[in-house]
DNA sequence: ATGAAAGCGCTAACAT
DNA sequence: ATGTTAGCGCTTTCAT
């Protein structure tokens, strides 16, 4: 008796449901209902019978069933473009995390490479999921209204759309854009250049618009553009070909820290210092832009606070019925060690 | 009628349940079902009135229902310990790719660090999943036979634990250790040092007895070891610590290439370069390793392969019911320019 | 505090 | 091919 058999005959039913429990505790089937519910009203002796019976058997509560009843799951789908990006990873553990302790639970779907997110969004709702957080991808309108339909909140993590009447938490890239543009110029360099990601991207857009925008309104140097994805080997050619131009740039803004990685690879390659000869500005703040081998200088997008706003968001809407918002959330400069200070530095100029 | 009121009454009921449906398309209840069923006996007649019908009452199917009546949910648990560790969200991509292609949809439950993964097994089971992968983590062997008695497969992903009766997929950590040991002693280093992660991985725990055991078969150094965690900070801190040492080692095995990255920084403000003072093996081949601002060599764990064996456990214990299993991939050594090829080089020596 | 009974939205026999 | 019927495991009135 002392050691079980491997073969160990615990169970023939894999998942006794709350009548069976009710039975082995002498009381009936709402009682193991209510044991199980926090704030029912039992008596810590029944609670206690059950549980004891539950234990016995294996028991645990059937959350599908529970939600098909109530009509409400605390399921929130969760769908995500660009997994890899190393910016995502620390957004997924935040968003998991605040997610969690909201007492939600997580449906998560992939999203292939510039796919819309109909698809899966059309998939979680069928989950009955409460709420959708979709991040660096947007929905058609049709499906968006879909949702409200529904009612069920979507909100968009770093991606927008003009007029869709969807929540959307963003980065305020234009503004980060402008900043750049100011920080290059204060800082004496004359000949920027832009390395792009992908133009489907609003993130990007913006970035470009704000920076381009802001260079024009201050000097006259045709800003030359390289790039159209987001990737490291990306960002190393596009630096190559922008570097080996005859008027060389003196400065490189990069729309993701990713392509400020390969800029810099490029760099070693071709024997440029940074920043002696060339200034580099990643965007993100990507725990590796920190790290001496790189110490970038970028703008960080406050994940934290990010993911604060989409939950604000998503819990208002769905808990409040709160209408849809966009929301908006600071860049902010980390001066690190990719940019050179120039002696003919000026002071800074408001946007 | 041209442009719809901004507070269009669209709907009344948010989820019209099949009955509805049936009663607007004129057919039955089953009928409805059986339309939305791959292989259900249905004409095509019924079936386009039904579906008419669904979309004008914006109707699909309840799939927390369906699970309940038939049993059997298609949703397997995911686990993951480090998501933030670049290694993973390339596994998480990769899982998510083979399990959606299977049918499956996945409800992701993040871990804590050090956590034992029971709480969100306990939880995911709730949900009746077909399975659960853990990444990164073990269950206690009671929550291994609770799973058990509900028969839900539960695969270990890069960690193992002896006895347990439990599928888990791992590199071949220990043989991947000896292939290092074998390569620094082939190239002729004397005084290789370990760079450990936290020793309550298995990963950890098993590179290093490799390394370990086959340097003491071959030599008679006392190996050095220093660090204690996965990360950047720590392989910075322990290399430092380690090259400061009256007998300076002349290689560095880094158990991940987190800390490989650490230590090279580490290198590059002592002022040692890399590898003609010191060699840095690495461990995962992470993206960023192949970069040339690091261009480490390393231990690839194949991703690809080590998903594919856990799917392979996985859908085999689900739908036909075998055993657990426990599979080893084997690592691959991937050269780089981190380790000098010192002219004392012996040939390479079987382990 | 407890039990009896109704029913969530669906699938799966079973007839026809 | 289609409709009828009986539940899945649970929560929630409604009595008591």
């Amino acid at each position: 008796m002392r050691k079980k058999a491997r073969g160990d005959v615990q169970a023939r039913k894999p998942n006794p449901s709350s009548i069976v429990v009710a039975r082995l505790a002498g009381v009936s089937q709402s009682a193991v209902s209510r044991a199980f519910t926090t704030g029912a009203s039992v008596s810590e002796a029944t609670r206690l019978k059950v549980m004891r019976a539950a234990k016995k058997l294996g028991y645990r509560p059937n959350a599908l069933a529970r939600a098909v009843l109530s009509r409400q799951s605390d399921l929130i789908g969760v769908v995500m473009g660009e997994i890899t990006n190393p910016f995502y990873p620390e957004v997924l553990e935040l968003l998991l995390g605040a997610l969690e302790a909201k007492g939600y639970r997580v449906l998560l779907k992939r999203l292939e490479h510039r796919d819309s997110a109909d698809a899966a969004v059309e998939e979680v709702l069928r989950y009955r999921v409460r709420g959708t957080i979709i991040t660096s991808s947007i929905v058609s309108d049709e499906m968006a209204r879909e949702c409200g339909r529904s009612s069920v909140p979507v909100v968009l993590f770093n991606r927008h759309v003009k007029d869709l009447g969807v929540t959307s938490v963003c980065c305020d890239n234009v503004d980060a854009g402008r900043t750049v543009a100011n920080l290059l110029l204060d800082t004496g360099h004359v000949r920027p250049a832009f390395v792009s990601g992908s133009d489907e991207a609003s993130t990007n857009r913006d970035r470009k618009k704000g920076f381009l925008d802001r260079l024009a309104e201050r000097c006259d140097w045709d800003v030359p553009i390289d790039g159209g994805e987001n990737s490291h080997a990306v960002g190393y050619h596009a630096a190559k070909r922008l570097l080996s131009a005859p008027s060389r740039p003196d400065a490189l803004f990069c729309a993701s820290d990713l392509l400020a990685f390969g800029a810099l690879d490029a760099m070693r390659d071709l024997g440029l210092h940074v920043p002696k000869d060339v200034s580099i500005v990643g965007f993100d703040d990507v725990p590796m832009a920190a790290w001496p081998a790189f110490n970038l200088t970028t703008i960080r997008q406050q994940r934290q606070l990010m993911v604060r706003e989409t939950m604000e968001a998503l819990i208002g809407q769905i808990e409040q019925g709160s209408a849809p918002t966009v929301r908006l959330v600071p860049g902010e400069l980390v001066l690190r060690g990719t940019v050179r200070e120039s002696t003919r530095a000026r002071s800074a100029t408001a946007a």
